[in-house]
DNA sequence: GAGAAAATAT
DNA sequence: CATATTTTCT
């Protein structure tokens, strides 16, 4: 209970995995000839068409996601402005369920492709910048790197289960680790590991109960440095004005690249849900889609 | 003030 | 693209 404690017990209700998202890992991967099928390349006058080596894999199952947002935000004409042009993002905030799209998105790659430009796209992920995809890879691969020691070598003994899993990263533990990247030259199929990692055993938690909730909230004004939360608060608005809370605005100018990737119009939200007892509390995250 | 996550720089 | 460093948030 040091960093996130209130925020992760809060995000852990809010993202409890849903029966679909604890599949097994035993997913089903796209059919070679489905991705075959996908990878209906033309031959258009001047493509960049990437070396001989990329089987551009379609998208992954998407998941039924509840795709649910307010869409309220007109108003006045505060903003009249859209900025969005050049104006600096938010900051991205990795959810599991945003997290779990990115380890599909990699298993479903391979290693060899698992680059961030192909991971982004294959995400589809509006909103989501090389950038993100780089930085969270990078410590995606930490973090792999450190499981690998406990799940090897120790031979998953009983004893040392080990805080690498539910203790440290939070976010990672949550999605369900795909077998193989720990090493290439493995056989993906066949045996897992004995366990996932999926975090279970958490038994002190202390109701410090925050009010806090809402994650992600833009502040396309001056986002200067204040000290403390922004997100809406909707328990007591202090002011008496009722805001929205979280309401993000992301538009993106889309540079179309040439590149051979179906896009998938996919709209993600994520959850937006669980009002578990009387404390209703919604964290919206993941900008809307505006388009592709 | 420490630690972690994301962003940014090399 | 990968890694290192810095910033920002909890």
């Amino acid at each position: 209970m040091r960093e996130e404690d209130s925020n992760w017990f809060s995000r852990w209700e809010e993202e409890l995995p849903s029966p679909e998202e604890l599949m097994p890992l035993t997913q089903s991967l796209i059919t070679p000839e489905l991705s075959l099928a996908f990878d209906i390349r033309n031959h258009p006058p001047n493509s960049p068409q990437p070396p001989p080596q990329p089987p551009p894999p379609p998208l992954p199952p998407s998941q039924p996601l509840s795709a649910e947002f307010d869409s309220g935000e007109l108003g006045s004409g505060s903003a009249g402005d859209e900025p969005a042009r050049t104006l600096k993002r938010p900051r991205l905030v990795w959810t599991p369920q945003l997290h779990k799209r990115f380890v599909d998105a990699v298993a479903h790659l391979g290693i060899k492709n698992a680059v961030p430009k192909t991971i982004m796209q294959l995400m589809s992920v509006d909103g989501l910048t090389r950038e993100n995809v780089a930085s969270h890879l990078q410590k995606y691969r930490l973090y792999l790197k450190r499981m690998q020691g406990i799940t090897s070598g120790g031979g998953g003994a009983a004893g040392s289960l080990s805080a690498a899993d539910a203790a440290t990263d939070h976010l990672f533990a949550s999605a369900p680790v795909p077998p193989h990247f720990l090493h290439p030259g493995r056989a993906p199929s066949d045996h897992l590991l004995p366990f996932v990692p999926v975090a279970a055993a958490l038994q002190h938690h202390h109701h410090q109960q925050m009010a806090a909730a809402a994650v992600a909230a833009a502040q396309q004004q001056q986002q200067q440095q204040y000290h403390h939360r922004q997100v809406g608060h909707f328990g007591s608005p202090p002011g008496g004005h009722f805001e929205h809370g979280f309401l993000m605005r992301q538009t993106q100018p889309v540079h179309r690249m040439g590149g051979p990737v179906p896009n998938q119009p996919a709209s993600y939200v994520e959850d937006l849900e669980s009002a578990t007892g009387g404390g209703g509390r919604k964290v919206l995250t993941l900008f809307p889609t505006g388009e592709d």
